[in-house]
RNA sequence: GGCGGGGUAGCCAAGUGGUAAGGCUGCGGUCUGCAAAACCGCUAUUCGCGGGUUCGAUUCCCGCCCCCGCCUCCA
């Protein structure tokens, strides 16, 4: 089956053909670093995970570049309100996004550009210049640098807007004064005192850039003028994803995206997690509640990604407890099969690629995991009934081994904490002596601390649950 | 007001013009010292509501209701 995406701009699911033969380039949109990002953002970000894994599980190289916003109007007021300069004051939130990210095992880009590197801010005056000289931007009485929206007919196509029939949510402060239209934004800002000494030279004044150039600048510096994929939450459609259309296309006259992809909001309590509304959790806060970055993983990935997605602690505790189905399967699995011979050139015959064809289908991450699922209860069952033979309990390990590659869901086997150590080897031996009733006690103990314990014909065995710490 | 996404069991969630995947939870059974895990069984005659097309619709069409998002610096 081919690969097939929907497009925001058609609004439609299309066959997704890279415009070279076996390499996509990928650009997302990363985090603008003014405080830690939220789960929310992370949403996004594990969505492109999924993406840049089944590219690649489909034999593609994937270029993928992430920008760093560390400059705007929040990391300046920040920065100031923190007495400290700007590069310190992002500099933490980075660092924070890439433990984070790290813990989420989400693959690292290629590239992190940030919008304050001297090359790039160079390439965003330079494309400003050449915007002012085709007469779409215009320098304002405010010395600010706006796009002349109107002046480029394909604006609004990505989001499909009428501009005329926009209405101002009253969100944003417009200075309406200065410019042409309310819908011209800005490209280059002209420094004002609050900006305190972040400021840089440019052929219209001291300033910094807008936010939507940096991210064309930034493409097309490292992917080139047209690239295959755009990524990024929905509520970058409008207006960040068009204007870097119009800006990016303003400069080079080539179709600057192929296929744009935008991930649905992660909600709570059925409104959207946004930092503005202080809703919000980190990844740090999900962790503080005893639950694993893998946890999280699945949380946020299992929901396709143009769904909106309900944030639970109920939906982190099935995350925990499909989780170590797949744990439990994994370990009986390679009680059966891990020292038979592998048969990987006939993998992809036995097992088949189901899994593959589900994420084929503009990443349909359910379907997916369905067939998972299915395959654990049918490889279980034959286990039961001691019908599932060496080769063939390899063959499922192998597969296992090919779709974790995509789906990174396997447990890093954490070392149990020393007091659950303490209580499974008192357990053990009270079971050796057959004193049950002690025995029992202590797997109540455990269970209190969130583990199980377990008696199998190899022994006890320990296991993380709900609530764990 | 304009433009999107969505409403499928207790919860989460696939899906198809031909009679509802999967996960979590709950209950019963096998197994077990007892449990757990695993397996088996049960849990939506029904897919927001009302019409229409059709031999047949949850799926297509029309109308309506509800939820969420975007509408100029939010992933």
């Amino acid at each position: 089956m081919a690969l097939r995406f929907f497009n925001t701009y058609s609004r439609r699911v299309e066959e997704f053909k890279p415009r070279k033969t076996n390499a996509v380039d990928l650009y997302t949109c990363g985090p603008t670093v003014y405080s830690r990002a939220h789960i929310g953002n992370f949403r996004a970000y594990i969505f492109e995970d999924l993406l840049q894994r089944h590219l690649e599980a489909r034999g593609l190289k994937v270029h993928r570049v992430m920008n760093i916003t560390d400059v705007d109007d929040k990391t300046i007021r920040g920065a100031r309100e923190a007495k400290i300069p700007l590069q310190k004051f992002t500099q933490q939130f980075k660092d924070a996004f890439f433990e984070d990210a790290e813990k989420l095992r989400i693959k690292p880009a290629n590239e992190y550009p940030a919008a304050t590197d001297q090359k790039y801010v160079d390439k965003m005056i330079a494309m400003i210049g050449d915007l002012i000289s085709k007469g779409l931007a215009y320098q304002a009485d405010d010395k600010s640098v706006y796009y002349r929206i109107k002046s480029f007919p394909n604006y609004g196509k990505l989001a499909h807007f009428n501009l005329d029939e926009l209405q101002s949510t009253g969100r944003v402060k417009h200075d309406e004064y200065d410019k042409e239209h309310v819908g011209d934004f800005a490209l280059w800002k002209a420094w004002d005192q609050d900006d305190g000494d972040v400021k840089w030279d440019s052929p219209w004044g001291p300033g910094r850039p807008g936010w939507h150039i940096e991210c064309s600048a930034m493409a097309t510096a490292l992917l080139g003028d047209q690239i295959d994929i755009h990524c990024g939450g929905v509520d970058n459609i409008f207006p960040h994803h068009e204007a870097e259309i119009a800006q990016s296309e303003g400069v080079t006259g080539k179709k600057f995206v192929n296929y744009w992809l935008h991930c649905a909001h992660l909600l709570v309590d059925g409104q959207k997690m946004a930092k503005s509304l202080g809703n919000f959790y980190t990844v740090p806060d999900v962790t503080a509640k005893g639950f694993t970055g893998r946890e999280l993983r699945y949380a946020l990935m299992r929901v396709h990604y143009r769904t909106q997605l309900n944030f639970t602690w109920d939906g982190m505790n099935e995350a925990l407890e499909s989780l170590g189905r797949i744990d439990d399967w994994l370990e009986r699995l390679r009680g059966v099969g891990e020292n038979a011979e592998r048969p990987t050139s006939n993998v992809e015959r036995q097992t088949g690629s189901d899994f593959e064809d589900a994420l084929d289908d503009d990443l349909n991450i359910s379907a997916a995991l369905g067939f998972l699922f299915e395959t654990i209860r049918e490889t279980n069952r034959a286990m039961d009934e001691k019908k599932l033979d060496e080769k063939t309990a390899a063959g499922w390990l192998d597969w296992w081994e090919r779709i974790n590659q995509t789906l990174r869901f396997e447990s890093d086997g954490a070392e149990l904490p020393d007091d659950v150590k303490k209580l499974a080897e008192a357990r053990l031996q009270a079971r050796l002596a057959k004193d049950f009733r002690k025995s029992d006690e202590l797997r109540d103990q455990l269970n209190a601390l969130g583990w199980e314990a377990r008696d199998t014909k190899d022994g006890q065995k320990i296991t993380r649950r709900a609530g764990a710490k």
